[in-house]
DNA sequence: CGTGTGACGCGGG
DNA sequence: CCCCGCGCCACAC
């Protein structure tokens, strides 16, 4: 397994029960911000191989990008069981369930 | 090495 | 705010 791909698994596996965290983010932390893409490609590589909470990735603007039909509605599933609410557009309050570990200075 | 992938992010209309 | 188009980048082949 490449170096990045290890880092994005150890970011992924950070996000706290209850939390959320946009693919942006994960590939940031991990050390590219430009590497959002990679987040999508470790999820479908290494998510159910390495046992990743991957239903906590979500996209910037706070919405699935999975379909329905195609793990959108397993993936709410798992988010509202730990808490998350969605509105009635299908969003999550990034401000309130976005986690980054930026938070943790302040 | 070149080409394709993919659950993205941002800017403009 | 929603929708569309383009750029982005590590990895697989």
């Amino acid at each position: 397994m490449q170096p990045f791909t290890a880092s994005v698994i150890d970011v992924i596996r950070e996000i706290p029960f209850g939390k959320v965290c946009s693919y942006g983010d994960v590939a940031d932390l991990a050390g590219n911000p430009r590497a959002a893409r990679q987040v999508v490609r470790v999820l479908h590589t290494y998510g159910e191989a390495e046992n990743l909470p991957w239903w906590r990735v979500v996209n910037s603007r706070g919405t699935l990008s999975m379909k329905p039909g195609c793990g959108y509605e397993e993936q709410r599933d798992r988010l509202e069981a730990e808490g998350i609410e969605f509105d009635a557009k299908g969003r999550i309050n990034l401000h309130e369930y976005g986690w980054s570990d930026e938070e943790h200075h302040g």
